[in-house]
Parts: structure tokens; sequence; C-alpha cells
DNA sequence: CATGAATGAGACTTCATTCAT
DNA sequence: CATGAATGAAGTCTCATTCAT
């Protein structure tokens, strides 16, 4: 926290100064690509609008992204570590303990606040392997969140991989949601997903109507 | 209407040929269209190798669609008739309910063996309007399963167009499992999909290890 | 040279026309590079301005080309063809042998008459791999010359690539002059050159005034 | 003149000091844009890897230089004028007169430890005038070297200019023909550019085999 | 003087779309 | 109807040059 306490040399400042300087810029531009991102997809985005969006110049982009792809990742990046983050200081907060309930409430909760960030990595969607990597994110948590708990015993009927999957697919579907929708909120949000989670499918539902037919199969 | 009706004029089967021919044409043009869009995806994918793989000339493909976009999305909307009519099928050959267990089985079979198809729509992402369809599809034959069958009572737990989102999320995500996978088969994945529908997931993984409150459930 | 005598079947007139029609676009294109590159040089040289030049859209270029590069190196085979062509014929044309008067003669007039090309030749220099060529075409036709002429004895005092490589150096000199100077014409060009390797300098311009002293050095 | 003096006053030291200051960083940055000219060429060399070779910032370039034209200039001048010491010193080392052989001999030995600078007028030739400035070098010197010893007579035959431009060739070529060989050393070349001018070429290679004249000469 | 971040004109290249044949 | 050469708008990226610190 406490930078430079004693002795600063005189030249420090100056150079944190232009550091500070290139730091904001470098952020400036970061969000500006978040936004165009957001509203146009990957390849519709143009570097011209982005430099415009942030007010300055096209070179300016180039000073500190290689190319347009670099740019993209690292919005992508810098979002799922927040995402993360967000989900450890949930974790944290409560039992300490990664619980299907605390980690999905968290995500939804931040998917919520930053719908933005989530548009972009699930518009993306034109070049595959990028749109993998904000599953890649959720994914990550909920394997977490499930190894712990889950019994050798009930593995071999829920195959962990595929359960993730499907549970990172409910929460996007969710998160797609609210691009068109305002409620429920992120809580109402979760209490559907988990209620759904909790107590499955009435069995009519699945394999179809006949009250006690259920020794038949 | 009725097309192949008695005593045709001399002229008919000349038109005929014509028009059969434009159709042939016109469905080469569909099938590499929908090749190359799912090798390369929306943007990536461009006219010329599309007519390329048509063995055709690069005016023919503006012969028969205004352009690009009304090409990608006749070819989604020729696979969303397609996967509904095997849906369809699936269920009148079953005991003719929309049940989930028929639904989605179906749904996995088609996707399976016509995963370019999938690819495709899921790919073009890019534009998420576009995206969008896929589910559509989905939700569209997810909503009648279920309307049918939940009463009104369970509706207020489960909202029915988030539950409907939930699914076909999960079954998305099936879908693209199989962009990298090769197993679990069709049947395979559609067991894993009903069983944690059916019955949920422990609620120890959910809400957390309750101590004593284990007896409550 | 009779290409289609007899029964020319009626889609081949088609066929060549077109193909005639490219290929006339593709020339046009060729000359305009050639007068560009001549006027500004390789790097300075946009696509734009020989496009300009041709009158033609700015895509067309790369309808025929690769890029850039492969349209300067086509401008330059194309004049090293030519080149080569009127030094065999002028060596067909007189006694039939290889004389350095006939070749040097030949390669002077060619050059007077085409100094555009010549120049891009020898103003691309920037890529100096590139510039190689014009001496590699010059150097050959010369090799041929001296090769045959030249005893073993002899050629351990002039070492016969160097010389070659001193013949090429006067050449050039002698067409680079041209870039600034009308006169004199090639043969009074050739003569100038060929009366130089004839003769030599007098020893007293080379090693120093004193005729008689060569006893002492 | 006479820079060094006595009684310096107290403020010329800090001045001197400052302008030496100021002279040194010039100088090395000269010598950055002669290394980065000489391996990338006029138009590929960027300022920005000018300053990072001499260890010094982009703007720091601008104020010394007006631009990259003049640097390149001054990098060639610089060259020019160290080739020209050189073979003024040779000259009054050796008898005190120009001759072809003790010019040649110098400027052979001042391109081989120098290639580089040589690359770099040379490799720069896209713009032509600028590639132009090195023969005017040697052209000056060789011009001094036979102006004074040609009479009158012989320069009918051998017009002084031409004569001029096609040993200028010739050095090029030897000094060029190091960019890709080693041997032969600089006398070694000097002798066989020397000898050739001596003795000429057999006549039997400029004009032919004269049947029956061979005992002639 | 030195620095180096910022600028923006301009070059290359691609590709959806048109149109004469 | 089919063809494919031609078009030109639009996008990406580079780099000489400026200027506030």
């Amino acid at each position: 926290m406490n930078d430079n306490s004693l002795t600063p040399s005189d030249k420090q400042p100056e150079k944190k100064r232009g550091e500070r300087r290139r730091a904001r810029t470098r952020a400036e531009l970061l969000l500006a690509a978040r936004q165009v991102f957001a509203r146009c997809g990957y390849h519709d985005a143009s570097i011209a609008e982005i430099t415009e969006q942030a007010d300055m110049a096209v070179g300016t982009f180039y000073l500190h992204f290689r190319d347009k792809d670099e740019a993209f990742m690292l919005v992508l990046e810098q979002g799922f570590r927040e995402t993360l983050e967000q989900v450890k200081q949930a974790v944290a907060r409560e039992t300490g303990e990664h619980t299907l309930e605390v980690v999905v409430r968290a995500i939804f909760r931040h998917a919520y606040s930053q719908s933005d960030l989530f548009r972009v990595a699930l518009m993306a969607g034109a070049q595959f392997a990028r749109m993998m990597r904000v599953q890649d994110a959720i994914e990550e948590v909920l394997t977490t969140a499930l190894d712990e708990r889950l019994t050798a015993q009930e593995l071999t009927t829920y195959e962990l991989p595929l359960v993730v999957r499907f549970l990172t697919g409910m929460i996007l579907q969710g998160i797609i949601w609210w691009f068109d929708n305002e409620t429920p909120d992120p809580d109402g949000m979760a209490d559907q997903l988990l209620s759904l989670l909790q107590h499955g499918l009435p069995a009519r539902v699945i394999t179809g109507t006949i009250p006690r037919d259920d020794n038949e199969r």
C-alpha cells in the first residue's frame, strides 16, 4: 500500500507519472473495446470504432495491443478474472464452501451487473475457440464445486464433466436471458435454477403420464 | 396446389424440367453453403468458397439468393425444419406424447448425425441475433413438451420460459460436447441429461452439508 | 500457328474471348506497373497509382497478381526476357557468334529504347536481392560470350566471373548514363566501351608517368 | 579554428562540454543509422529501430536531424568524406600522383573494410537520386586521376566522362562482389581490374575470330 | 536537451456484389 | 440461366513526425 515511504528518489515520480498515464490510456482503450465488442461482436467491431469510442487516434490502439485479437483476448481475460474474483469472494463471505448455491448466485450477480462483458464473450462465438473460453471459466468453478462433493458412487451415474457442461449451459442461458429481459433479478434466477436442480422435474414430464407404472420400467 | 395433376399441357414438362434444374442448383448451393459455413463460420466464409465448393460461378450464387445473409438464414431454417421434423416423427413413432425423453432423445440423435448443421448455427454466434435462432427452434419443441404437462401449481415454482431456457442450455452443451468428443452416443447423452433432470442433484451439493438436518428430507 | 483450323467447336470462341480479355487486362496492368515503377521505384509506387494509371479499380490488381512483389517480379522478368531475346536475335543476325561486340551492341540498343524498363530494375535497388537480377541477366549473356573464347591460360589472369562483373558494371553505367543524357546513341556508347576494352588505357594513366621506367618497379 | 586555445573563460568549458555531449549523441545516432540502413535499406529502416540501436528515445532523433532523409544524406556524405580522405592519404603516401592504380587500390581497400557503408549507398537505390551519390564520389576521384593524364588526342577516342563512368561501374561491381564473396582481397581485386584495364581483352573475344589474321597479334 | 506516448495519413489487401457477355 | 472479370468500399496495420512533460 505505502508505495515509496522514505527517501523517494527524485526521478521516481516522473517515471511513475508516465507509466500511470500509459496505463490509463490502455485501460480506457480496453474499456472502449469491451463496449464496442459488446455492441457489435468481434468481427463487426472495427479498430476505428474502438479508438473513436475512446476518443483516440487509430495508431494509439496498436501502441498498446498487437492487434484486434490480442485486445479481444485481454477483454475476455479481464472479465474472467473479475468473475472468478467475485465467486471467490462470495465463497469466502459465506460458509467458505464451494456450494453450488453460493457459486451460482455469485456468477449470476456478477453477470447481471456486467452484462456487457458477457455479451462480448457470447457474441464472439464466430471463432468458436474463443467462445469456449467463457464456458471454461464457468466450468472451472463448477468443477471445483462439484468435485468436492460428489461421491464416487454418484459419479458413475452423473459423469462429472458432462454434468458440469449441463450446468454451464443452464447458467449461460440464464445470462443470455437478461440480454432481452430485466427480470428476474440474479437471486430470482438462481432460485429458479437451483430449485430445478434440487427437485428435478416430475417424472410425468420426462417419461410420460402414468403415475403408478414406475415399476414397469 | 395440386401440382402433379392429370392432363399435363405439353409445355408443362419443359417448364418443370427448368424448374427442377433450378431447384437442384439451389439445393446444391445451399448444401455447399452449409458445409462452408460449418467449416469457417459466417464471416470467414466467402461466397467464392461456397460457389467453388458447389463447382459453380460466383454470379450464380446471386441468382438464387439476395445476399450472403439470406443464404445463411436459409441454411439455418432448413436445418431447423429438419430437426423439428425428426422430433415430430419420433413423437409419432413413440407414444404420441411430447415426453421430454422422446424429444431430447430425438434432438440428440439428429444433432449427432448432423453436427455440421449445428456447427453452423453455433459458430455463427458473431451476429447474436442469429445464434438465437437455434435456441428458438429447440425452445419451441421443449415448450410444447412442457406446457402440456406442467400444472399451474408447478409453474409458480418453475416459471416455464426459464425452465425451457435451462433445458435448452443443457441440450446445446450436449451438442457442443460432440464438437470435441465422440462419446457418449446420443442415447448415452440423453440418459445423462434426463437422469440429472429426474433426480436432481443431492442437496449436499447444492446448499452444503447440513450437520443434523439430513433427516428432514 | 494454325490454332483451330477445322471444326471449331462453337464454345471455343467464347472461352477464347474471355481469356483474351483477361490477358489484355493483365498486360495493361503490367504495362502500367512498369511505368509507375520506373517513375517512383518499388517502394514509392502504390497499387492505387498503378491501377489508376491503368484506369482500373484497385481490386482488379489483385485479381491478376498476388501482391505488389509478384507484379514487380513479373515486370522484371518480362524485361529480361525481352532483352535476352534481342541479344539472341542480334547474334543470329550477325555472324552467329556471341562476340562481345554483338552482345554489347544489342544490349545497348535495347536498353536505349526501353530505358523505363531499366529504370525499374535499377531504381528498385531498395531490396538488393532484386537489383541483382538485372545484373544476373546481363552477366548470363556476357558469360556465354566470354566463356567460349577465353583460353584457359588467359583465365588465370582474368578470372572469368570477376571480368564478367566488371563488364556488367560498365554496361550498367552506360545505361544509367542515358537516364540523364541523350548522347551518345547506342552504337556510340558501344564504340566507347569496346574501344576501352580493346586497347585498355595507357600504362601512364594506370601505373604512373615514366615510359621507360618499367624496369624500376 | 584553434579550439583548445589558452585562457579558457570559465564559461567556455561548460559550453564546450554541452557541445561535446551533443556532438557525441549526434555521432552515435549517425553510427546507429549507418548500421540500420546497411541492414535494412532506406525504406525498411525505421526511426524507432535507429534510436533503439543507439539506445535513445525516438524524439531525440528529431533533435539532431530534420527527418529521415537528412540523416540518410549525412550518413552517405560522411562515408564519402571518409573515402576521399583515404584516397587522398594514399596518394600522398605514394608518389603523390593520382595514378589509377593508387586510386583504385585505395578505394577498394576502404570499401573492403567499410562494406556496411557501401551497402547503405548501394541498397538505397530505391531513390535513384540518392544512389547516384556514391558514384559521384568515385567519379570525382577518377576524373581527377584521368584528367591529368589523358592527352587531348586520346580524349577524342575516349570521351572522359564516359570512361570515368565505365571505371566507376567496374569499381562498384567489385565492391558489390564482396557482398557475397570474401575473396579476392582488395589488392587482388585491384590487380584484376587494373590488369583488364591495362591489357584490354583479346580482339578475338571482342570482334570475333578473324579467319587468317590470327598470326597478326 | 531528452523522452516516448500519441497522432493520423496512407499503404496494402479482401471480398460482397454487379453486369456485360 | 450461367459465368467470372471487374468494382470499390472498408478494414487492418505501419511509421514518420510532433509535443507535453
